[in-house]
DNA sequence: GGGGAGTGTGAGAGCGCTCTCTGGAAGAAT
DNA sequence: ATTCTTCCAGAGAGCGCTCTCACACTCCCC
């Protein structure tokens, strides 16, 4: 591999300083077009790229960003989509910006200290992290120390931090309700954890619709696996065999729900309407095909993206979430 | 923010010159152990963090490498676990030699230029490239520019480019046989893209296998979407209605097999046993469950990362699979 | 025609670090 | 006691870039 040329060597090409050079690299507008013309032949001639090492140095920014997942979320990376959505969305936000996207899943062991060495001390511009559990320190440590953070996820104790959540309670009351436009009578649902934001979030959304029709809430709580989705629904139709819909607060709790339906012998829909929520690929595959709540987890990465590299006005954003009818909850 | 310490206040605080800090820091054996606990003391109570562009800047080394998500893998991104895994691995493994890890999605417009262009100048060490096709054109690029470069799947045409691959031919012959221990006589595929090695390798392994036992292939191909494999299955049903297996080459297509076979009126696994391939999540969620082939991901990931830090002697690596035996095939 | 004002370019410092080279002290060998 | 090694610490250059400052030049107004 042959060295990379230099500023200098663009310059001295160029017939100019490196100071000019440099300028002309930078889009200054301050240069005569002659010379800038010069500059930018002896730039495409020598394949010149700035290094960004040197850049940095001098400029104290590091142009690239760290998207974080803390553990919990690493674990469940694989079966979860959203976080694909996520990367996805402040991947192309960042690549619009020309910046780098630097990915840490922190991994059990001592991951906190590595993120937070790594971000007080200038390698990156900002923070994006994709939390899951709203009580996360490392989003306050690292704003206290002066690195623009933004979470994905509303904290679930009142905050100034920065945020891009999505409507879950909002999705929530859509879903509810329409099981009731569907003459539903008796609805349940299978809450998630309620130390996460989104747990409590579309538990609360549940509870708002019911309140105000002044049904009776019928709540079973799962922690957004598979397996607790099945064994909540076992304990639902125990508790109440007249159930006639179930809201799942995930789609991941749906897919096990619906095996126990049929164990118990409810069809879906006739005997049980059931509606999840995030709108996983699995979601549309199921027998019936699963109605459920989706969120723009691209849109999420993008406004992640964008509020960490401060071109946003907001420091708080609310995305909406959206119903998607499928045969789970009749025809 | 308070200004970060420097390397020459830590070394003014103990005492010493620039120089013996820096050793210290960077672990010479040649330094008196009393400096050397002076040094480390100094660091310890200003927190001080080696400024990494400015090491960057001389040592000429990046210490990160980036992983490399071209266009269409981007897009099922997330429908493939696969790719969460090779993150997750390489992350880790990229973690325990103290590097960063950049992701980059290469977009529609200009991806390859800006990762041919970014690795190409000193700002990483190495690239991983989560090549789908074998026809990618990136990982030769880079090699020939003298970028350490390493790819997922093995191109396909034969090439000392590095690889790490899995065992896609033994994988499906494996699923085959496993298909003929269970009685089945007429055993179709649902092949993949022929211009994609998993899709190559499948095909061949499935068509290894029955070769050896005297055996007519019956082939139709799919894309590895779930479309194509619901279509590519009616098309297996009206070619020969008394297949009774079919070896589906990933799981995706499999799901799309399952409804065309019960429209079909075909029971699974009474009339038609099924394996796919891949082991997605949802393989484990359908009615019955998928036999398929594993794949480890994860430790795919970490022999990229490996190779690429050059901490792998062999530069070409088979990984093995493995067959998964749930209700698809019978009980 | 002389003194601003404005514009474009170059010189040079310095970002924080590594690494070579030099020098001095201590111990070994003569 | 003198010279030769050996070992460890410091001085200083320089990585490639940005940015401030100074300087040269043109233009214009009084």
């Amino acid at each position: 591999m042959r060295a990379r040329p230099t500023l200098e060597k663009v310059a001295a090409r160029a017939g100019v300083s490196r100071a000019t050079a440099s300028r002309v690299v930078n889009g200054s507008t301050r240069v005569a077009p002659q010379i800038r013309d010069a500059v930018n032949r002896a730039v495409e001639e020598l394949g010149y790229v700035p290094n960004q090492a040197a850049r940095s140095l001098v400029t104290q920014r590091a142009d690239s960003i760290a998207l974080v997942f803390p553990e919990p979320a690493t674990r469940v990376f694989s079966d979860d989509p959203t976080f694909a959505g996520i990367i996805r969305g402040v991947s192309m936000e960042i690549e619009e910006a020309d910046k780098q996207l630097v990915l840490m899943l922190t991994g059990m062991t001592g991951g906190y200290q590595r993120v937070e060495r790594y971000a007080t001390n200038g390698h990156v511009d900002g923070v994006v992290i994709a939390s899951m559990h709203g009580t996360d320190p490392l989003p306050g440590i690292l704003a206290r120390r002066g690195v623009p953070v933004v979470c994905s996820g509303r904290p679930t104790v009142p905050s100034s931090l920065p945020y891009v959540d999505m409507d879950n309670a909002g999705g929530a009351e859509r879903a509810v309700r329409h099981l009731m436009e569907r003459g539903r009578r008796r609805i349940a649902t299978i809450a998630g954890p309620q130390d996460m934001i989104a747990g409590i979030d579309r538990l609360n959304g549940y509870r708002a619709v019911l309140r105000d029709s002044d049904r009776r809430s019928i709540v079973a709580v799962g922690d957004f696996t598979r397996e607790s989705g099945t064994s909540a629904m076992r304990q639902l139709l125990a508790d109440d065999p007249e159930i006639d819909a179930v809201f799942v607060a995930n789609d991941m709790m749906a897919l096990g729900a619906l095996p126990a339906l049929r164990q118990a012998g409810r069809r879906v829909p006739d005997d049980v309407a059931v509606v999840g929520f995030d709108d996983i690929p699995a979601a549309s595959y199921t027998e019936p095909p699963l109605s459920t709540v989706r969120q723009p987890t691209v849109e999420m990465g993008r406004r992640l993206a964008r509020m960490v590299l401060d071109l946003e006005e907001k420091s708080q954003v609310m995305l909406p979430t959206e119903l998607v009818v499928r045969g789970s909850t009749g025809s």
